[in-house]
Formats: C-alpha cells, structure tokens, sequence
DNA sequence: AGCACA
C-alpha cells in the first residue's frame, strides 16, 4: 500500500486540467490525476475551533491538513480536509458523515468532496491546521497549537502513518460552499454516530454496492471483497439500470471494515467512477 | 441516487 503523494507543486497544478477518462484497466491502487482529496464540511456548529476539526481528521488514514473558514455570511463555518488521496478521502467522508458533533444540539456533521482540492503552499513552522477568516474580510493563520497532541480527544492515540505529515498548510482558497443547514449555538462534545432519525444509515452486516459500469461481473467483486474478513455472499442485481451488489458480512464490524477500505475503488469495469458503498438497508437473509 | 432475496 503506497501513499506517496507528490509534493512537487507543478504536478498538483496540472491536476485540475484531467478530467477523467482513464481506460478501465489502469491499476488499481493509483487515485486517478485530479482525483479530489478534499472534504468539505457543513453542519458545524458556529463556535467549532479549527482544533476540533484536526482532531475529528487527525486520526482518519491518509489525512494530511485541515482548514477552518468562516465564510461571512452570518456566522456560517465550513471546514475543510484534505487527504493523501481520492480513497481516503472518501473513507473518512463515509466514516464522519452523519456523525453527532455536537449531542447538546444534535447538530449533525455533512460531509461531501469538495468541488476543488486545496491547494496548500508549504510554510514552514505553519500548523497541520488553517483558519481563513472572511468575517472582515481579512485573513489569518492560527495555530493555537505547537505540536497536534493535548488537544480535546481524550480517547485518541497517535497511530504511526496518520497525521505525521505535518508539512501542510495553507492560505487557500478553495471554493466551494455549499448549502449550511447549522443554526447551532453551542459548545463541543463527543462524537457519536447519527443511528435514527438523522441523515446517516444504520450499520448493517450486509452492503449495498453501487456505481458499478454496466460490465461489472460478480467474479471481480467477489475477488476484491474475499480479501476482507468475514465476507460471506455476492449478489448482483442489474434491475433495468446499472448493476448493484449486495455483500454479506458475518459481522457488522467487518462489514465496516471492508467497506472503509473499499470506498471509491475502481474495479476494472468501473466507467463512472469509484464504487459508491453503503449499508445495505436491511441483511441479506440466510439462504 | 441507485437497496434484493424472503
């Protein structure tokens, strides 16, 4: 598993031009050119700190560095992050989607990629985290802390090959605000997954497989999928449109696991993109 | 956005 990203700036500015029409039997494991690594974030209530959000990111694979910005319109903040690659990207989306940041108000974090990837100059001596400050049109790095430990997460360990990239940073701009929704005045709290009721679907042993090109067989997903543990049955269904699939799991954790890795791979018969995977609605029933 | 099998 290689996660060398290139830091040499002209090869992240030629990323844009790409649009992608990759031939479908490229390798797997490379993010396309101009793959979005970014998130961004809505939902958030209005008094986060640019240290909250490194610390929701911090320990999600790949993650690089993370930016707070008060847009001006009102009190609205978004945040965004960026990651190593387009995958891991998408692994943390899928596992922070949804997520109750804040249980006083039930505020729910809305994660989606962000339209474009941030750009980050290298400063050295800048903070894994940024906040660009639109609230009087002026701009302003903090980094209200030295090292990224100590911080607010009491259940968090530094894992070797997370966060240990610190060489990020920067004053950006990338566009893309969307749609707020976070009218929560409030304090932090503990991060809790959205069961019912909220936008996110309930955990399940069995996942539902879609965005698969028309020529998607269920050998090459079985062959990907046997390699995670506790992965039982493939089903296919092409019902009139595209194919989706259904993946059994003995336990919900596996299934997790499996589809945290997975998210956003391309199968040599992807013509639309990465492999959109969630929760199946209801288990897969015994046979 | 697209969720079947009983």
């Amino acid at each position: 598993m290689a996660y060398h990203q290139p830091y040499d700036p002209f090869y992240v500015y030629q990323l844009h031009s790409h649009p992608h029409h990759l031939p479908p039997q490229l390798p797997l494991l490379a993010d396309e050119p101009g793959a979005i690594n970014t998130l961004f974030v809505s939902g958030l209530p209005n008094d986060v700190k640019a240290r909250e959000i490194h610390n929701l990111f911090r320990r999600r694979h790949g993650f690089e560095s993370c930016q707070l910005k008060y847009t001006g319109r009102g009190d609205q903040v978004v945040a965004f992050a960026t990651f190593t690659s387009h995958r891991f990207a998408l692994a943390a989306m899928n596992e922070l989607n949804g997520v109750k940041f804040d249980p006083q108000t039930g505020s729910n974090l809305h994660i989606e990629l962000a339209r474009s990837n941030s750009r980050r100059k290298e400063r050295p001596g800048s903070g894994p985290y940024v906040v660009i400050d639109n609230r009087n049109k002026e701009i302003s790095k903090s980094q209200d802390d030295q090292s990224d430990e100590g911080d607010s997460d009491p259940d968090e360990v530094q894992e070797p090959g997370n966060s240990d990239s610190p060489k990020e940073n920067d004053t950006t701009k990338s566009e893309a605000d969307s749609e707020p929704d976070s009218k929560a005045p409030s304090a932090n709290g503990h991060l809790e997954k959205a069961s019912e009721g909220g936008s996110g679907a309930r955990a399940c042993s069995t996942l539902f497989i879609a965005n698969l090109g028309p020529n998607c067989t269920e050998d090459e997903l079985k062959q990907l999928l046997s390699r995670y543990p506790g992965f039982h049955i493939l089903k296919i269904r092409a019902r009139g449109g595209m194919p989706v699939a259904f993946a059994d799991f003995e336990e919900i954790e596996q299934a997790t696991d499996a589809m945290n890795h997975l998210q956003g791979n391309l199968l040599s018969s992807s013509d639309r993109g990465g492999m959109h995977i969630e929760y199946a609605r209801s288990k897969m029933r015994k046979q």
